[in-house]
DNA sequence: ATGATATGTATACCGCTGTTTACTTAAGGG
DNA sequence: CCCTTAAGTAAACAGCGGTATACATATCAT
């Protein structure tokens, strides 16, 4: 057997204790939401001590818009092409593991709190539908993205939180195409 | 003026007393979700002791149970014009004052808390997704209920729990037309 | 009227939560 | 090598949560 490498890495580094703690809370709010997460849940996992996440984020609440802002980034699904916009879709939301880095999740748990959902507001509309509306263009580009975030966090919402075994893995064409084509018709 | 009328009903009623608890658990856990709303915001709402929640349903968790159930009810949306479905459907979702017994802002909300989402996934399927899924018929019709779900629930979060004013009141006739066509298009 | 019971109240308990404080220890330049 | 500073730790605080307990009082049959 080999000896263990001798780590170069220091015990101590900020930015890397940082970015676990980040991380962590992105996988725990993704989970359980806003409220239902505790500072203690997200330092356990990240294998530090609570009182870091006052030291590096200052709160809870700033943990937390921290975790979402850099989670939510319309750049994907805007270099989806125009012409087969709807199936890009339907084939990434349909993918066998979508809670990878996905910040619907995070977005619908923390609906509840009344300060996390003033925050996910502020960010899914700053990083979100502005830049969407934008893609879609001037005429009727809000309401496209609006009608493009109300079918995608419906269809999140019942894979992912209420799971529906109507929408799992051997979901028919017709289903699939009928999603394809909503999502498409909001560009034609 | 008018001496105030004797009032013959006794100044203790249980049965109005449950009632009132229940309607207050209703606004507030749609407004606040699970977690947020405390047994004493509801029995404050109500005008009545706390322990009471314990005395009339058992604890919270089964409050949550009987107020939802109490909403969740297929009958009014299967008893739309089939030929005319998703206009129906879309002017009763974009009415004015749609968070009037509406269980849709509570199953949001509610979807935090694991045991509240648990509670909510058996009720909403009991008894608002096997039904409709029977009225669309053998043929996919668990999935076009998922779909409905689907719309109707996104459609709810952003026009109530992150309201979006895109949404709102000014909504184009084109736009009313796409989501109208999308629910008409699961019967057709 | 009177006692039994249903109804409602006051209060305390215990566990959990976010945050702060004072402290300990590793890192790295002089 | 040492000593200043950054990084991390341990413990406690103050408040709130759901619920159980013991108590008070209105209601109704007898």
């Amino acid at each position: 057997m080999s000896m263990a490498e001798p780590d170069p890495r220091p015990q101590r580094d900020a930015t890397r204790t940082r970015a676990a703690i980040l991380h962590a809370a992105q996988q725990a709010f993704s989970a359980k939401g806003y409220t239902d997460t505790g500072v203690r849940d997200i330092t356990a996992a990240a294998g530090v001590n609570p009182a870091l996440v006052s030291r590096y984020f200052g709160s809870k609440e700033k943990l937390y818009e921290a975790a979402l802002s850099q989670l939510l980034n319309a750049e994907l699904v805007l270099g989806f092409p125009r012409a087969r916009f709807g199936e890009a879709v339907v084939r990434m939301l349909l993918a066998p593991a979508p809670q990878q880095r996905n910040p619907l999740p995070m977005m619908l748990l923390a609906s509840a709190d009344p300060t996390a959902r003033a925050i996910t507001e502020r960010l899914l509309t700053e990083l979100f539908l502005e830049p969407m509306a934008r893609w879609y263009g001037p005429e009727r580009g809000a309401e496209k993205a609006a009608c493009f975030s109300l079918l995608a966090s419906g269809l999140t919402l019942y894979r992912q939180i209420y799971p529906l075994a109507a929408l799992e893995g051997g979901l028919s064409d017709e289903t699939r195409g009928w999603l394809a084509g909503a999502f498409q018709s909001l560009i034609d």
